[in-house]
RNA sequence: GACAUGUUAGCUCAGCUGGUUAGAGCAUCGGUUUGUGGUACCGAGGGUCAUGGGUUCGAGCCCCAUACGUGUCCCCA
């Protein structure tokens, strides 16, 4: 067999320990707010039929899904699922039974046919964290989302992030307004980049897009205002749309305020677009405004057609999605990330087939204690087993050799400080911090 | 998809205006110590200089093509 050259798949990552560690914990602190928050966990398989994944996302997105080269052309032809919201909204379709409102979590690899590019996050196969609850028209579930959003990033200790709030009620209501008709999206993926290029610049791109300069002055009016919700809510007085649009932000943020979300981190923001399709209501983002390469967090918002799309019942829904390689991206360029190589506490050393029982007693003992314990299963040279403990970052070792077996003792040393006591088996658990 | 830039040991890189047998640090393994790690010293293994072609007496270095990587834009988690 010719030799392969080992390489992972373009945009496809391996994970260490080192890595693992932090990502299990990051999904351990979202996966216990989820649950305190009233969620459920579901899983979907990661494999879809083509159609029921295409024709949501818009035409951009749907090139990006992946298609498996399997019964091509045919009604079976098959593609790993694009995200969770989807073939949430295929399964809820099919359970016609739930009891409404139905809240669920789903944290789930996805993939993307994307050009990678690692520094801003982002991936060709990456872990999504879903919460969304179906069945309702309440904002109070929408300010919920964003509480939760709040939460984690504030347990995970990631300092001055930005949910930003918008509507697309508001956004069709201003199309309607300066006269864009159905250039609609192009004007509002050009207004999207305002974070990070000039209004001139996007002017450019408009003419370019043939927008008409009439209504690149009245858009240009209304956002070189950094309009308030209040100033916009005024322009847009004869557009009902819009109206509808802004009582429904009004509404979030007031139950925010109630939910204590402190307002230095969430911000209504006319020019938050977002490119998905299925989006009807309430749109959220979040983005790390003094590290604006990096993609956002998450984002998420109201699609209350979608389910309705599956032939289901029009059910009203709305949801997040938790960037699991965004967020430790993120954690990563922040320096949040402390190295960490191992979970286990203690070594037990290996001396040799006298010493193995009362050794292998005292692992069984240790674990009983809920202490995670590795037994050295070779009998090494002494120096290769502390070096092997060091290497690891095990903060402790402990010894029965012949001395020891006599004496019916333990050495336990701390590996940090080269500090070594001999203790009784009763006594080893508590010394062990 | 557009633009920029890069590819020399497992990793990070040096390698002069083209000139013998391509180097360093880190990492790995072994030894200095057969019951005690980190430090120090000694030693070992590890390279088709991305691939293919061209120029030249001679190419890691110059030229062309290809592949792959990285960064930015677009879009997104």
């Amino acid at each position: 067999m010719s030799k392969i050259k080992p390489r992972t798949f373009k945009g496809a990552r391996d994970f260490l320990p080192e890595d693992m560690l932090h990502r299990e914990r990051i999904l351990q602190v979202m996966r216990d707010i989820f649950k305190k928050y009233g969620f459920d966990p579901v899983e979907t398989p990661a494999i879809e039929y083509l159609d029921v994944l295409t024709g949501k996302y818009g035409e951009e997105a749907d090139r990006l899904i992946y298609r498996l080269n399997y019964k091509n052309g045919t009604k079976d032809e098959a593609a790993l699922h694009y995200d969770l919201t989807v073939p949430f909204s295929r399964m809820v379709a099919m359970h016609p039974e739930l009891n409404l409102p139905f809240r669920r979590y789903q944290m789930q690899p996805v993939w993307r046919a994307d050009r990678p590019q690692p520094h801003q996050g982002r991936f060709r196969e990456f872990y999504q964290c879903d919460v969304d609850c179906i069945g309702t028209d309440s904002m109070i579930v929408d300010a919920e989302l964003i509480a939760i959003t709040h939460e984690i990033l504030s347990v995970l200790k990631i300092p001055g992030f930005l949910i930003k709030i918008n509507n697309r009620k508001i956004l069709n209501g201003i199309s309607e307004y300066i006269g864009a008709g159905d250039q609609f999206s192009d004007i509002y993926t050009s207004i999207d980049k305002l974070d990070k290029v000039t209004w001139t610049e996007v002017e450019a791109e408009l003419k370019e897009k043939k927008v008409p300069s009439s209504a690149i002055e009245k858009l240009h009016s209304l956002i070189s205002k950094e309009l308030t919700l209040d100033a916009l809510k005024n322009e847009l007085k004869n557009i009902e749309i819009a109206q509808h649009g802004i009582k429904e932000v009004e509404e979030v943020i007031s139950y925010l305020k109630i939910l204590n979300v402190p307002e230095s981190h969430y911000k209504f923001d006319v020019s938050l677009a977002r490119g998905l399709d299925y989006y009807t209501g309430t749109i959220v983002e979040t983005k790390l405004p003094a590290y604006p390469h990096i993609g956002s967090l998450n984002g998420g918002g109201r699609y209350n057609g979608l389910i309705a799309s599956f032939g289901g019942k029009d059910t009203p829904a709305v949801g997040i999605s938790m960037g699991l390689d965004r967020i430790f991206t993120a954690m990563q360029q922040l320096n949040l990330i402390e190295e960490v190589k191992t979970a286990t506490k203690v070594l037990v050393g290996n001396f040799g087939k006298e010493t193995l029982e009362a050794s292998l007693k005292l692992v069984a003992y240790l674990r009983a204690n809920n202490i995670n314990t590795e037994f050295y299963p070779e009998d090494a040279k002494l120096k290769k087993q502390f070096s092997y403990c060091d290497k690891k970052n095990i903060p402790y070792m402990c010894i029965i050799g012949e001395s020891e077996l006599q004496e019916n003792k333990i050495s336990l040393k701390k590996m940090k400080d080269s500090t070594q006591v001999s203790l009784s088996l009763e006594d080893i658990a508590a010394a062990i911090l």
